[in-house]
DNA sequence: ATCTCCCGCCATATG
DNA sequence: CATATGGCGGGAGAT
């Protein structure tokens, strides 16, 4: 090994050497003074050697170090001249080393295959590095490499010189969720966006300014240092080490990983990993070199990932062209369920076995987490990309002049992650702008999460997103400030909604595609932007064939990689209010329509749902026009429970999916009844404020219950539900039909009952939000979380987006009342037209 | 040409 | 000091 070393060294050496012999035309010469000197290593011979060796062939050259191993260095020397001569011309092509070969990948996969996933606790295994290298033919340094991204997810640890642990994936869930958690709490995505958006800016005009760039940056250099996070159990022992330094490869490859646990479609591109990467620690070093080596690094870290399949290679297609990206495949990772204190515990379980099921207090607190008392608009991160968002909206408007307020503290980012009965879930990225439109959606996507799945395991990728659907919603434009239209309370956000296209959701199991009924905007925009998905508004007539095979699309759509997709919010022409009327009329004979299909449908499901038994996963359309792959769509809290205990069950072994609000979240049936969505179960999954973000709101006890419409019979989550999915875009609003034909002017209900709950429709047009309950009742455990919901207000009353803010943040009672956000609570604001957007590139993900 | 990323020099840390 | 680690970037296969 030694005499591998001192060699290579030399090589170098030897190059100058070479190549200050070139002119000589003897560059084989071999300089006899060091030949002689060091008899044991003829270094400059063989460096040359080497160097020839290895321009010709890989081949050559391991056999060269074979050979020097046992050698006698004069006749290796020989040996190596011939060989080197003879095989040149010929057959080195085939040997083995083609580069491939030697792949860090490889080397890992073979590495990975000394050691089980998940050791029992007799069989620790330990890791000496002298073995590894040897049995595997592999230089050390390759195993540094790999040692050391599996030390980042605690999959070993090192002991000593020389000497690791093997710990196997059973650390693998709670780093993950660990990372994620670390991750958001970094804004990574208010980084990747803010990313993007500065690559859109350029292309736009390549003259760009970047000194307001370098402004903002300034704003505050805090946080992420080279933060290496670790785990209770698995903290780096021989403590020493521990201190600082020598740990980027080990770091970065957290930081990698988060990205993707982070990001909403769990794709990252390279670029902008490395463009985080450098920039969390210097400011704007667009520094080309370091830019590439950060690359190599990542691609180091990439084919260690990836071989322990978590990550996978695609291409994310732009108008730049193809560009380098990985998406996950690892297991999904549930908003952070992670508590030190039971740490320890789970570590000792067996390889499926999860984490134990969290505490009440501790979901709680993880689902809003709370305890970023800081304003996050003060992040430097975010605040550029609120600069950014401003710039769009002056370019947009064309107003320059107007003035542009710059008030961070006007934007509210959010994610809303719902989830659907048989595992559709729903996962998007809004935007609030105080003063503005209630929300923009930045981006949301459906993808499958099969948690009912018995035989579900890490090799999620076939089942993750696989049916993913990112439709990237229409965001209307701020409307220019020359025609405000405040005498227009509700905004266009609504309207928006009111009519609706059908779209096909492909689903990799069954073979089924699901329609989901978009507005036409969106479909217009998904279909125009996400070509690779195939997203296609159908004509309604079309749309019964649930199943169909004959239709070209829906082939395509099953032939399709569920995951070639990603679309993000782009910026669309705003609905105009002089559209509206005629959008109106349009939207009620398709509800027309519509419904008629819905019936026919719900037979043509029925009559399917033989096919999806075996799925346990039966169609029903959603009379909104949303349809939606159900679970027994039941009715009872009996099935749910049932179900509950099965995902429960199917937790234990899996833990992947094994947070407990990955089950099925039973609606009692009054609920159900009350709220009108008969089959329709949905479980909002967090509803969470970037972390660090304004105070969330906690968890409360049954006072909160009561606080805010105790008596009325609506269902809080529902409430919460429509509101979220209405002004999604996902609920039409007032899909009843022709029976409230102006719904989006004329604002609805004045009392609780018939805001939204009592007829079916959704169009809760406007309203005040208040605090409410979202009841989780998993495991036995039955727990509320205070929420959002609408409740009725005043007829006429105008929209009031900070009391939406207020609600949604704030809990009445609540430790953060009275959170940063606003100062007063209950004062309520008018808010003009207009909506942010965040422009992106339309995406297209390729497999590879 | 671009994408990947192996190789191995050499600065540092460790013992 | 000898070794063990691992940062780093040249430059060569792969495509």
């Amino acid at each position: 090994r030694n005499i591998l070393k001192t060699p290579l060294k030399q090589a170098a050496t030897s190059q100058v050497v070479l190549t200050e012999r070139q002119p000589d035309c003897q560059p084989l010469t071999t300089p006899p003074k060091p030949k002689e000197t060091s008899p044991a290593e003829p270094w400059t011979p063989t460096s040359n050697l080497k160097m020839l060796i290895s321009a010709a062939s890989p081949e050559i050259r391991s056999r060269e170090q074979r050979k020097q191993l046992s050698n006698s260095s004069t006749e290796v020397l020989q040996a190596k001249h011939c060989s080197q001569e003879d095989l040149l011309g010929d057959e080195y092509e085939k040997s083995q080393p083609s580069r491939k070969e030697k792949s860090l990948g490889l080397l890992c996969h073979k590495f990975l295959a000394r050691y089980p996933d998940y050791p029992s606790a007799a069989q620790k295994s330990y890791i000496c590095l002298d073995e590894v290298t040897e049995e595997l033919h592999v230089e050390r340094r390759r195993i540094y490499d790999i040692v050391n991204v599996l030390e980042s997810l605690h999959m070993v640890s090192r002991l000593a010189r020389n000497r690791y642990v093997w710990h196997g994936r059973h650390n693998l869930p709670q780093t993950l969720q660990a990372l994620k958690k670390v991750g958001e709490e970094n804004k990574y995505i208010q980084q990747i966006q803010m990313i993007k958006k500065r690559e859109y800016e350029h292309e736009l005009d390549p003259d760009s300014e970047r000194n307001e760039e370098t402004a903002s940056s300034l704003g505050s250099s805090e946080q992420s240092e080279m933060s290496f996070v670790e785990l209770p159990g698995v903290e780096f022992r021989a403590a020493s080490v521990n201190g600082r330094k020598y740990k980027s490869l080990r770091v970065m490859s957290q930081k990698f990983v988060m990205l993707f646990l982070v990001s909403t479609p769990q794709i990252v591109s390279l670029e902008v990993a490395a463009k985080i990467l450098i920039g969390e620690d210097q400011l704007e070093d667009l520094d080309k070199s370091k830019f590439k080596t950060k690359i190599r690094r990542l691609y180091d870290i990439a084919n260690v990932l990836s071989s322990l399949k978590l990550i996978k290679k695609v291409h994310v297609t732009e108008e730049r062209g193809r560009k380098p990206a990985f998406k996950w495949t690892g297991p999904e990772v549930l908003p952070y369920i992670q508590d030190t204190k039971l740490e320890a515990t789970s570590t000792a379980c067996s390889p499926p076995v999860s984490e134990s099921v969290p505490s009440k207090e501790h979901f709680s607190k993880n689902l809003f987490p709370s305890k970023g008392k800081q304003n996050f608009t003060r992040h430097s991160s975010l605040i550029k990309l609120v600069k950014s968002i401003e710039n769009d909206r002056r370019k947009i408007q064309s107003a320059p002049t107007s003035p542009v307020k710059m008030n961070t503290s006007r934007y509210l980012f959010f994610q809303v992650h719902f989830k659907v009965r048989s595992g559709l879930t729903l996962n998007m990225w809004a935007c609030f702008v105080v003063e503005t439109l209630p929300w923009a959606i930045l981006s949301k996507q459906f993808f499958y999460t099969p948690e009912n799945r018995q035989e579900i395991t890490y090799q999620s990728e076939e089942m993750q997103m696989k049916s993913a659907l990112s439709s990237p919603e229409a965001v209307p434009k701020p409307e220019p400030p020359q025609q405000p239209t405040p005498s227009q309370p509700l905004g266009v956000c609504p309207a928006s909604h009111s009519s609706v296209s059908p779209v096909i959701l492909p689903h990799p199991h069954s073979g089924v595609s699901y329609a989901i009924y978009l507005h036409p905007s969106q479909a217009h925009t998904v279909t125009t932007y996400s070509p690779g998905f195939m997203l296609q508004p159908l004509p309604c007539a079309n749309v019964t064939g649930i199943k169909s095979n004959n239709s070209k699309v829906l082939n395509k759509i099953t032939t399709e990689e569920g995951d070639n997709q990603i679309a993000m919010a782009e910026p669309t022409k705003p609905l105009a209010v002089g559209e509206r009327p005629e959008m109106k009329s349009e939207t009620s004979s398709q509800r027309c329509l519509k419904r008629s299909q819905a019936l026919q449908e719900n037979n043509l499901i029925k009559r399917h749902r033989g096919d999806e038994e075996s799925l346990g996963t039966s169609l029903t359309f959603f009379h909104s026009g949303y349809l939606i792959p159900l679970t027994h769509c039941a009715h009872g809290t009996k099935v749910d429970r049932s179900n509950r205990e099965k995902a429960g069950t199917c937790s234990l072994q899996h833990p992947t999916y094994s947070s407990p609000i990955t089950g099925v979240i039973p609606m009692t049936a009054s609920e159900l009844k009350t709220v009108n969505i008969p089959a329709f179960h949905i479980t909002p999954l967090n509803i969470m404020l970037s972390p660090n973000s304004i105070a969330a709101a906690p968890v409360l006890s049954n006072s909160c219950l009561n606080s805010s419409n105790a008596s009325s019979a609506q269902n809080p989550s529902s409430s919460a539900l429509n509101f979220m999915l209405q002004h999604i875009g996902l609920i039409p609003a007032g899909v009843q039909g022709p029976a409230n034909p102006v719904l989006q002017h004329v604002p609805v209900s004045s009392q609780a009952e018939n805001t939204s709950y009592s007829s079916g429709n959704m169009n809760v047009q406007e309203g005040k939000v208040s605090t409410n309950i979202l009841h989780f009742d998993h495991g036995g455990l039955s727990e509320k979380y205070t929420t959002f919901s609408l409740q009725p207000s005043a007829p006429k009353e105008p929209w009031e987006p900070q009391a939406v803010i207020e609600s949604f943040f704030r809990t009445p009672g609540g430790p953060n009342s009275g959170s940063s956000l606003s100062t007063n609570s209950d004062d309520t604001k008018r808010i003009s037209q207009g909506t942010l957007y965040i422009p992106q590139r339309k995406l297209e993900v390729l497999e590879d």
